[in-house]
DNA sequence: AGTGCCGTGTGATAATTATCACAAAGTTAA
DNA sequence: TTAACTTTGTGATAATTATCACACGGCACT
């Protein structure tokens, strides 16, 4: 389990007791990129709140589709797994781990109790759920409005402000992540080459608009 | 406003106080159909509970469109509204009466007191938050991954579970709430009426299917 | 009855995106 | 180096949706 420390840079403004209960009960588990640490229809047994790492969200389709939602950085929780009554909540969302990861799982039971207990873990989760809701009313507002470039152009000014101006992603990741073809992102791209905004390589590009 | 015993009915599981500051400091508001009670970029002054009648949200475009993403029922709450940190957020979603509505309007200077007085309070907004959370991921749902046809039919099944096998709105009402154009839900609802979904009359049409 | 408005039907065409087919270039491993 | 594989480029075509144009019928109002 990480020192008491640790927790306080990554979750400031918890109360004592919070970090004594999270040290006690919660246990520090560790991904590699690319594991699926959520699927939709699975029970949810434990709350997830990242230390290391990024973890990206998906709405997934029945046959194989996928949609990224958004990133959960470190000091953030996955707000489907916040659930205040036991067992019965599934999930609804596909979260993967981006790169290797570390994370606090912490069982369900404890939800409700923590929020009795602490008013500092309520806020949290009130304010998990107030940014996860406005993560999610900006992807509708991409996909129901936006064209495939513009729709491009917000994906990599996300990707961007995470990881910096170097993208590392294929033609084909980017593709699945918003749920067209390889051969769409592919032409998209070429024409932001044309206009200035990237500089493409193999396997990665740079964006370099503004 | 209201008598206690009809809140408790609109608003069970909540303790006494609760009930009691309502009371004292919500102010009982009506609206006539068609009201748009808050706009993207408005600030946030009041919590909003439906009571009677029931609200549309939608996501808003910067040029006009609008994207229906669900319904407000009594007893439900405009989540976007009830906000704890005082007057600096500002709305993302446009909400309008479907129907002449009665609601309670809550200052929100009371959101952040009650989160600490009304444990029956915090599980309100918690409960409103999650079932608004999936709300919209069920619309992230139905726009990343569907055609136009089976869009349409998951809103008239939301408009019939709402308000009956009986659906009163026009084919441009439709296309507005759907962000797409007149022409195509007529084309559609037709394919519906072929394949004996549906039975069509001006302003109006029946669900007949299943 | 006539006028005009609103809701609907429908063809023609454009724009956007999806799909298929295949080539070319870079990378990895034997 | 050669072979196998991955990534990217690009044309052709299909499917979906958007847009424009216009007709027709119901309904309200005089």
């Amino acid at each position: 389990m990480l020192a008491k420390e640790q927790l306080k840079t990554i979750f400031p403004d918890w109360e004592e007791g919070l970090y004594n209960a999270i040290i006690e009960h919660a246990e520090l588990k560790e991904a590699t990129a690319g594991t699926v640490l959520l699927k939709p229809g699975q029970n949810i047994k434990s709350a997830m709140l990242v230390v290391e790492g990024s973890v990206k969200l998906y709405q997934e389709d029945e046959d194989g589709g996928e949609y990224f939602m958004y990133h959960l950085n470190p000091g953030e929780a996955c707000a489907v797994t916040l659930v205040c009554n036991y067992h019965h909540e599934k999930s609804q969302v596909l979260a993967k781990a981006v790169s290797d990861i570390s994370y606090l799982s912490i069982p369900v039971e404890f939800m409700d109790k923590w929020l009795n207990e602490f008013k500092s873990w309520h806020y949290f989760v009130i304010r998990t759920y107030r940014s996860r809701y406005e993560e999610l009313l900006k992807t509708i507002h991409e996909i129901a409005f936006k064209n495939m470039d513009e729709r491009l152009e917000f994906y990599i000014k996300r990707q961007v402000s995470q990881f910096g101006l170097s993208v590392h992603l294929t033609h084909q990741e980017i593709a699945n992540d918003l749920n067209t073809s390889r051969e769409v992102v592919s032409r998209l791209l070429k024409k932001m080459e044309h206009n200035g905004w990237v500089k493409m390589n193999r396997n990665s590009f740079e964006w370099v608009k503004k």
